[in-house]
DNA sequence: ACCTGAACACCGTTCAAGT
DNA sequence: ACCTGAACACCGTTCAAGT
C-alpha cells in the first residue's frame, strides 16, 4: 500500500496506543505497539525518534491530568493537593511507573509543580536549603507511593512467615486492591504534612 | 576447553559480577556479564535459571548489608534506624534500584524488616490497620528516597525556567551529589517520624 | 510525506557435543 | 558437572524502494 491518502499514524496516536498497551499488558515493545496500531514496526520511525521518545510521550500524557491548585494562603492545603494530584496522575497508570523511573527527566509539568511547591514553602517560612529538602521529601514519598500501586512491597505470600503483629496488620482489609494503596497514601500524606507543620512551628519558635 | 578442572563460575561469582557491572556501567545484559566473567553467555545457565534470578541475587546482595537494630523500648529510634539501614542498603547501589522496582518480591530480609516494624509500631500503640498504613508510608518514603539517589527528580537543567523560590532552593549546595541525597533523606526521615509521633500522641489523647 | 520489506546488530535462552 | 558453539525467537533501528 505504501503511502496512504490519509496518514495511519500520528505522534498522538502512537502515544495513546503505547499508554493503552502498557496499561493493559504491562509490557512495552515496538512490535506489539505496531501490531496494536495496525502498522509495521518501521512505520513508527516516521513520526518518532525511537522507543525513548515514546516513553517520554507517555510521561507527558500521564502528567496531563495534573490540575495544580491555586496558590492561596493555606500552604498546608495547597501542598497536600499538589502531592495528591501528582501521585494520582501516576496511580492512574501503575504499570507505566517502572518505565519512568529508569532515567530522570525534567518535564514542563513537573517543573511547574516544583515551582509551586517552592513558592508555597518559601512563603510559609522555610529557608531555601529547607525548601529543597522538603520538596525532595515530598517527592520521594509521592514517587514511592506511586510505585506502591504498581508493586506493593508489603505482600503476604504463603512462603513468608509473618509474625503476629505483621499478620494482624495484613489481615486488615482492603488488601491488594487499589483502595488499599489509596488509603495508605492519604494516611501517609497526612503524616508527612503534619511533620512539616511541626518543623515549621519549630522554625517560628526559634525566631 | 570444555569442562575445566576447577569451575570458572559459581552462583556467588555471578551475583557479585552482575552487581559490579550494574554499579559501574548501569547496564545489565547477559553478554556483558559473561564477558566480565571471562566466559560465554550460555555458560551462565549451568548455575542460574536466567536473567530474572540474577536480578534477585543482586537484590539479596544489596540487602545483606542491612543490620536491623535491636527492638528496644525506644520506638522512635528503632524505626528510624531500620529505615536508615534499608534506605542505605539501596543507596549503596543506586543503579540497581530501577531493576528492582520492575516487580515485587518478598525477600527474607525485607520480611524480617516488616516484622520488626510491625512489632515496634504495635507496641508503641498503633492498631493493626494503622500499622499497615504506617509501614506503607515508611516504605514509600524509603523507596522513593532510594530512587532519588539514582535519579533525582529535582534537577536544574538550563532548559527549565526555575522561578525565584525554586532557583534559590536549587542554588543551595550540595547539589547533584550523593551528599545532597543523604541530607535530604535524613531531613525527610525526621519529618516522617515526627508526623508519626504526632499521630501517636493523638491516638493516646483519644483514649 | 509516509508506509513497507529487507537487513543489521543485539539480546535471552536452549541444547547437543565435548571433557 | 560444567563450558562451548550453533541455533532460535525476539527486539530496536536503519534505509532504500515505492507511492
Amino acid at each position: 500500500m505504501a503511502r496512504p491518502l490519509t496518514p495511519l499514524l500520528s505522534v498522538d496516536r502512537i502515544a495513546k496506543g503505547a499508554l493503552e498497551l502498557v496499561d493493559h499488558s504491562g509490557e512495552f515493545t515496538i512490535p506489539a505497539l505496531a501490531a496494536k496500531l495496525g502498522v509495521r514496526p518501521s512505520s513508527l520511525y516516521n513520526h518518532v525518534s525511537g522507543r525513548t521518545e515514546i516513553v517520554e510521550l507517555m510521561r507527558g500524557l500521564a502528567s496531563d491530568h495534573i490540575r495544580l491548585p491555586h496558590h492561596d494562603s493555606d500552604w498546608y492545603a495547597t501542598i497536600s493537593e499538589t502531592c495528591r494530584q501528582y501521585r494520582n496522575s501516576y496511580a492512574r497508570h501503575p504499570r507505566l511507573i517502572p518505565l519512568l523511573t529508569a532515567y530522570p527527566v525534567s518535564h514542563p509539568a513537573t517543573t511547574r509543580m516544583y515551582n509551586l511547591l517552592a513558592d508555597v514553602l518559601t512563603e510559609a517560612g522555610f529557608d531555601p536549603a529547607e525548601v529543597l529538602k522538603a520538596i525532595t521529601t515530598l517527592d520521594s514519598f509521592v514517587l514511592g507511593s506511586a510505585l506502591d500501586v504498581a508493586a506493593p512491597e508489603v505482600v503476604w505470600t504463603p512462603g513468608d512467615h509473618a509474625e503476629p503483629a505483621l499478620a494482624a496488620a495484613l489481615a486488615t482489609p482492603p488488601q491488594g486492591t487499589q483502595q488499599r494503596a489509596d488509603e495508605a497514601f492519604e494516611y501517609g500524606l497526612q503524616i508527612v504534612m503534619n511533620g512539616l507543620a511541626q518543623q515549621l512551628a519549630a522554625i517560628e519558635r526559634s525566631r
